[in-house]
DNA sequence: GCCAACGTTGGC
DNA sequence: GCCAACGTTGGC
């Protein structure tokens, strides 16, 4: 079961923000990077589990955990001319931009800090420890594992 | 608020 | 298709 990293700005939508939605699920949309776009398209799956990550903040940090819900469909926001993400190229025949669906999980018992995660030489080969400012990212079933357990969640 | 990393754009 | 300029992300 393939795992993954979201990354959001809590200011612009939190974990909270997931729990608060209609049936704790909401569409993961907005994300306007093709490296990312591709996961989004091609690779993430119903079931696939999800490591919610706070960024920009003074601790950034991996604070709960969610379950995809609908695989990638065209992110309508794309098409939106008054909507922050607007891209002028999509079109309905031409989506370019993909989201999925998310349900809420769990919150970790303790939120796991980016810190926590460059100290720890089992997570150096994640994306966000090499720096990369990719939105989406995938995690290896012992990167998660081991994020779960620093967070004092069983690994489920 | 700064700035390094890095993705995108566009002239050639 | 190269690459300089530019814009954005995100840690600090």
């Amino acid at each position: 079961m393939p795992y993954w990293l979201f990354k959001t700005e809590p200011g612009c939508f939190s974990f909270d923000d997931l729990r608060n939605s209609s049936n704790m699920i909401a569409a993961w949309d907005g994300v306007r990077n093709y490296q990312a776009r591709n996961f989004l398209r091609d690779a993430i799956r119903v079931g696939d589990r999800v490591l919610f990550y706070h960024s920009s903040i003074p601790e950034p940090a991996v604070v709960g955990i969610a379950e995809v819900v609908r695989a990638g469909y065209p992110d309508g926001s794309a098409c939106d001319p008054n909507g922050e993400h607007f891209d002028p190229k999509a079109s309905a025949h031409n989506p370019i931009w993909y989201m999925v669906d998310v349900r809420y999980g769990e919150p970790l018992p303790r939120s796991v800090s980016l810190e926590q995660i460059k100290n720890n030489p089992a997570l150096a080969d994640m994306p966000l420890v090499k720096r990369s400012r990719l939105s989406i990212q995938p995690v290896s079933e012992d990167e998660w594992n081991m994020i779960l357990a620093m967070g004092g969640l069983q690994t489920r």
